[in-house]
DNA sequence: ATCAGGTTTTGACTTATGTCATTGTACCCT
DNA sequence: AGGGTACAATGACATAAGTCAAAACCTGAT
C-alpha cells in the first residue's frame, strides 16, 4: 500500500480532469499511476528535450509553461505551440522514436513523465485510455488544422484576437482568471506561433489597447472589451 | 473461404505497403480485412465527407486524390493538406465525433472504409496495428507542423518550393515519375494550401519556368532541375 | 540601489504579396 | 465540332507587414 502512495501521482493530482486520465475510473487511474514516473521539474529556459533527442516517454505539464518550436537549418524557427497545465508533450516523436521538435520551459515548472512503450501496453488492456489518447492525438490535429487557417488566411489583427481569446479561453478552462493574465512568452515568441514579426505584434497590443479592448503593460494584459476583442477574430467586422 | 475472399481488401492489395496495413503480418492483415467495409467510389467533385458529420469510419485513399478543406464562418476557406493513395482520411474526426473539415476528391477516387470502433476493438488485441495507427496520428502532427513553419516562416518562393518537391517525393514513394506530375488541384487550391494568392502561385510558377527549373503547361510540370528548386526551399541561395 | 542585458515601444521607410482588371487558354458538355 | 464555363497568366497599382534604427523600459544579478 505504502509503495502505491510512493508511485501514486495521477490518483491525487488536482488537475486529473484537464489531463491523459480525464473520465477514467479510480480503479483505471490507479493503475495507470503504476506506470507512470515521478514529477520531473524543469527551471525557467531548461529544454525539457531536444529535436533529434531519442523517444522514451510522453510528458504531461503538471505545472508551468511550455512552448515547442522547430527549428529550420537556415537558422529560422517557427513556435508550433505553447503547453500549459493538463497538456502532453513529445506526441510529435512517436512517429519517428525521435523527438522532432525542441520543447522549452518559459516559467519554472514540472511534468509527470510517461514512459511509451509501457503506455502502450497499458493502452492493449484498457480501452478507455487508448480511446482517451486517440482523442488526444485528434485534437492535436484539430488544433494545428485551427493554426494552418490561421496563418493562411487571418490577417495579423485577427491572428492575434484569435490568440488572445484562445489563451483567456484556456485560462478559464484551468479555472484561472481568463481577464488577467500575464504572458508567459515574449513578443518574438508571439510573433514566431502567429507568422508575425514582434514589432507587428508589439504595435497591434499598442492597437488594441488604445482602441479600449486591452489594457496592456508589458507581459500583463487585461481584457476589457471580451466581445469587441472576438469580433477582431474575423473579418466580419470591416465589411 | 470464400467469405474470406469476398471481405478480403488489404491482404491483396497493391499499395499495402504504403498503408494502415504497412509491417503488420499477413495473418493480422487477414484479420484487419475482416473488419473492413468494401472500398467506396468518389467521383471527381464530391465529397467524402464534410464539416459536422458524425464521425463513423476513418478512410484510406485507395486510389486518387483529395483535398481537406476547413471553413471558416465568413467564408474564408483553407485547405490543409491533399491526401494520395495509401494516406488515411478523418484523423481530425476522432476528438470530438464529428467531421471538422471537408474532404473534397479533385479527381475520379476510391476510399476504404475503417468502421472506427471496430477498428478500436482490433487494436486492443492487435498491438502492432494500434502501434503502427498511433505512428499514422503522429506522423500527421509532423507534417501539420511542418506546414506551421512553412506558413508562419518562409516567403512565397520558399514555400511553393517546398510545395513541389514534397509532391515530387510522395510520388515518387508511389513509384509514380516524381520528374513529370499532373497537378490535381487547381492555382486556387496550392495558394490556399501555402497561405498564397492564385495569382502568386502563378507568377511563381511562370517564374520558375523562366528560369529553367520546372516546365509548365496548365496543370502538367516537369521538374527540369530538381538540384535547384531543392535549393529554393531555403533562404541560404540569397546570402 | 545600480547597472547591464534583454525586451518592448515607436517612428520612418521598404517591399513582398495582394488586389483589380484584362486577356488568353483549356476543357467539358451537348 | 463548337461554344461556354472554369481556370490561368500577366500587368498596373495598392497596402499590410517587414526592416532598420533609436529610445524607453524592465528585471534580475551584483
Amino acid at each position: 500500500m505504502n509503495l502505491h502512495d510512493l508511485k501514486s501521482v495521477c490518483g491525487s493530482c488536482t488537475i486529473r480532469e484537464l489531463c491523459l486520465p480525464a473520465g477514467l475510473s479510480d480503479d483505471e487511474v490507479h493503475l495507470l499511476d503504476q506506470h507512470m514516473e515521478h514529477r520531473q521539474v524543469v527551471p525557467k529556459g531548461d529544454y525539457l528535450y531536444r529535436v533529434g533527442d531519442p523517444f522514451r516517454s510522453l510528458f504531461a505539464v503538471s505545472s508551468g509553461f511550455f512552448k515547442t518550436v522547430l527549428l529550420h537549418e537556415d537558422g529560422r524557427g517557427q513556435i508550433t505551440g505553447f503547453q500549459m497545465m493538463g497538456e502532453l508533450l513529445g506526441l510529435e516523436a512517436i512517429h519517428s522514436d525521435h523527438h522532432m521538435c525542441d520543447a522549452v520551459a518559459l516559467e519554472d515548472s514540472a511534468v509527470c513523465t510517461i514512459p511509451f512503450d509501457q503506455f502502450e501496453q497499458l493502452g492493449q488492456v484498457m480501452a478507455n485510455l487508448q480511446h482517451r489518447f486517440n482523442k488526444d492525438l485528434s485534437r492535436e490535429i484539430v488544433r494545428e488544422h485551427n493554426v494552418m487557417m490561421l496563418l493562411g488566411s487571418m490577417r495579423s489583427e485577427e491572428r492575434l484576437a484569435n490568440f488572445l481569446i484562445d489563451l483567456a479561453d484556456r485560462h478559464a478552462h484551468r479555472h484561472q482568471s481568463s481577464v488577467e493574465m500575464t504572458l508567459r512568452m515574449t513578443r518574438e515568441d508571439i510573433g514566431s506561433y502567429l507568422g508575425l514579426k514582434l514589432e507587428t505584434v508589439s504595435r497591434l497590443l499598442s492597437r488594441f489597447h488604445d482602441e479600449g479592448l486591452l489594457e496592456v503593460r508589458g507581459r500583463r494584459v487585461k481584457i476589457l472589451d471580451r466581445n469587441a476583442l472576438a469580433l477582431r477574430r474575423t473579418e466580419a467586422h470591416h465589411q
